[in-house]
DNA sequence: AGCACGCCGACT
DNA sequence: GTCGGCGTGCTC
């Protein structure tokens, strides 16, 4: 008798036996219907066997095996298997995180107001369980008695009725009658776009000589698996590279996955890889996606019909079953992380599925992440520089301006004023770059000290002065601007810091016949808003650009020949190890906004501390001398790269609550051996967020096993400790702690 | 997560 | 006497 383990979308760490004697190996990643508790749920077929692992008098009998759509690859449902294991997340929602709504859900017509009628299921319930359930007895009784519930009945049912209705539905007690099946999305071919309308280009763009040694050391070997980390400068042409690779993988009937850190951002690269590869469809894959889209992508992928598939983080997961290539660029960007739900890296899934698919993967950088430039220097990724640009535009040259703390505090002092006007008088382009939205951080009361807290989060408000609202950037919460201070009663308060719309008002005075452009979410809403921007810069119809990080990703303004960086102290003041990293990636980011198609540009970065190492180290361009800088820190004490992290993290609306969970895990984590330090519980860095109280603790092992093994058996002793009003997680590998 | 079971306070 | 609160435990 062959029994299924089958994975349940259910936050609980195990697969679930059934027996089920029809099925064979062959149904390993396909949907089944089971019962669990007292509902009928979709569960997808991890493993098929001749033993349960559990006694074989509780397991209960597998329904129909759902072949509508073929079975997700074995390859993928090992990366599922291994993601839910790394990470210690419940398989069951791991798997069924990674399918499209579609599959989640058993696929029903629109069903309030078709007849239903009873199912055997239904009669089964109805005799067998449904005791304790009197309210959907007596509706299913009903349902039997007639024989089927009339669209006019259904009608003239109660709310609450309805919602039964429903429910029995989704239990498969009842069914619409005549239920039109649903068609799958069809597996859509190459749509026209992606055929016919790009000519033919030929990959005649020229390699240089720097590119073309990196794209034939990976093609040499493109038939084994190996983690290239292509660490170029801006406008080194990486993706020259990533696009020539994937011509010989494609070539070769294989299909490429190619990430990148946020799609929306990035429509260039998608375009760029369409019109480069025009006989081969491409499909996108990213979280906010219509779901019909989604379905149709995700389809394409799975049938082999789309051979390049551009998305997001959570496309790691995309159903590839012929895959020769994976591209990870800019692999240092946060967002590959996932920081809430399955907390999983799909950086570090890129390289497992490429290992296991025994392909190689790239990852790209112009400022690689610690963790893969150490793993290059030990010799486990293999290193590839393009330290020149393609074209012949030198990098741009970086100036510090000091300021003084007092001064112009994160504004525009007269130098950078001069250097701008500079710059528009000579027709180009400037982009002012402040990290920070709104008008400004902090309203503060110049008598008592009161500075506009948010009630909710461990943040001030920002003032936003053209909306005349007060907003938190951490909760969204918002209330009118107000006239005197909360604490005192003062009604002279005045606003502190500055933000993008403060610069912008600044720069209007100062420069009032330049043409300036804020860009930031709050001017980007809009669905085409961003576009219709970028096609204006591009047009030259703006001179000045004032922006956040939304500017320092993957653009290219031609003429934009000066970039100004105003408060990027702000990160030198951070207490998280890790600062230093993604403020060195997101100055070299902005910088390489400079002069990427016209002569030499400029960048000048206002700060405190003009001769901070890390400022020096983006004057010089020299990512190299600052990564061995910070990864010699980190040696020396102990922190990753060279050591690995694991961060279990609780709320609750008390902290005191939220410390004696903790606490208590701490006391769990006696008697499990292994050479692994568990720190004191603390306050998280953002203590109160959303109303909640948040504390965490950190637990690091120089040994990866060790922490793993240590991280199970301590998970296994957490389910006793009893979590009261306290909602915890564990991040395995955190990004900030 | 749901959902049932179970044990204690206010009501037909 | 029951209805209903949510603390605890289980789901193959």
């Amino acid at each position: 008798m062959p029994y299924v383990k089958v994975a349940i979308d259910v936050p609980v760490a195990t697969l679930f036996d059934y027996c089920a004697p029809h099925v064979t190996a062959a149904d390993i990643g396909c949907r089944v219907r089971v019962p669990f508790g007292r509902k009928r749920l979709l569960g997808v077929i991890m493993e098929v066997g001749a033993t349960p692992s559990l006694d074989p008098a509780k397991v209960r009998p597998a329904g129909d095996v759902l072949r509508d759509a073929p079975p997700l690859p074995l390859a993928l449902l090992e990366l599922l298997s291994f993601c839910s294991a790394y990470y210690h997340h419940p398989i069951g929602e791991v798997v069924h995180a990674s399918l499209p709504g579609w599959l989640r859900i058993e696929r029903k017509a629109p069903a309030s107001s078709r007849p239903v009628t009873l199912t055997s299921d239904g009669d089964v319930a109805l005799d067998q369980a449904l005791h304790r359930a009197p309210a959907m007895r007596s509706l299913l009784t009903r349902v039997r008695t007639f024989g089927l519930l009339s669209e006019q009945r259904i009608r003239e049912l109660r709310p609450a009725e309805r919602r039964l209705l429903r429910q029995a539905i989704g239990h498969g007690w009842l069914t619409p009658l005549d239920a039109g099946t649903v068609q799958a999305p069809s597996t859509v071919l190459p749509s026209a776009d992606c055929t016919s309308s790009a000519t033919a280009e030929k990959p005649d763009r020229r390699l240089n000589a720097e590119q073309q040694r990196a794209m034939q050391a990976i093609v040499a070997d493109a038939s084994t698996f190996h983690c290239w980390l292509l660490h170029g400068v801006t406008g080194s042409g990486k993706t020259e590279v990533y696009l020539e690779v994937m011509h010989r993988v494609l070539d070769n009937g294989k299909q490429v996955l190619f990430l990148v850190p946020e799609i929306g951002l990035t429509p260039q690269l998608e375009q760029r890889i369409r019109a480069r590869f025009p006989k081969h469809a491409l499909v996108t894959m990213h979280s906010n996606m219509a779901s019909g889209q989604r379905a149709s992508h995700w389809a394409q992928a799975h049938s082999g019909a789309a051979r390049i598939v551009v998305g997001a983080r959570s496309a790691i997961f995309a159903p590839m079953g012929n895959l020769g290539l994976i591209v990870v660029d800019e692999e240092h960007d946060s967002s590959f992380k996932q920081m809430d739900g399955i907390r999983y890296s799909a950086r570090d899934l890129a390289v497992w599925r490429a290992r296991q698919l025994n392909v190689p993967v790239i990852l790209g950088s112009a400022t690689p992440s610690l963790e893969s430039y150490q793993a290059a220097l030990a010799g486990r990724y293999r290193k590839l520089a393009l330290p020149q640009r393609a074209t012949s535009i030198p990098l741009p040259d970086v100036r510090m301006i000091g300021v003084n703390r007092e001064g112009s505090r994160g504004g525009l002092g007269p130098s950078v004023i001069d250097a701008i006007r500079q710059r528009i008088e000579r027709s180009e382009q400037v982009l002012v770059f402040i990290n920070r939205r709104g008008y400004a951080p902090v309203l503060i009361c110049g008598d008592c000290g009161w500075c506009s807290p948010c009630h909710r989060c461990s943040a001030r408000l920002v003032l936003h002065k053209n909306r005349q609202r007060m907003a938190c950037h951490h909760c969204g919460h918002e209330e009118i601007v107000p006239v005197a201070c909360g604490e005192c009663g003062n009604a002279d308060l005045h606003p502190l810091g500055y933000g993008t719309q403060r610069v912008e008002a600044t720069l209007r005075t100062a420069l009032p016949a330049a043409r300036i452009m804020r860009v930031d979410r709050d001017t980007t809403r809009g669905r085409n808003t961003w576009a219709e921007m970028r096609a204006s810069i591009t047009r030259h119809d703006v001179d000045i650009l004032v922006g956040t990080q939304l500017l320092s990703k993957g653009h290219d303004f031609p003429n934009l020949s000066l970039v100004c960086v105003l408060n990027a102290d702000q990160s030198l003041y951070s207490t998280d190890f890790r600062a230093a990293e993604p403020l060195f990636a997101q100055l070299t980011q902005v910088a390489g906004r400079a002069g990427r198609a016209q002569g030499r540009g400029a960048v000048l970065i206002q700060s405190e501390f003009p001769m901070h190492p890390l400022y020096r180290a983006v004057q010089a361009h020299d990512y190299d001398g600052f990564a061995q800088a910070l990864l010699e820190e980190r040696r020396q004490t102990d922190l990753p790269p060279f050591s690995h992290h694991a961060v279990l993290r609780a709320e609750a609306l008390q902290m005191e609550h939220a410390l004696a969970f903790l606490h208590q895990c701490v006391h769990a984590t006696k008697g499990i051996t292994g050479d692994v330090i568990v720190f004191d519980p603390i306050a998280a860095p953002m203590q109160r967020l959303k109303g909640r109280e948040r504390a965490q603790l950190l637990v690091q092992s120089k040994s990866r096993p060790l922490l793993h093994a240590f991280l199970d058996q301590w998970l296994k002793k957490l389910t006793d400790v009893r979590a009261n009003r306290v909602r915890w997680s564990l991040d395995v590998d955190p990004l900030a702690i």
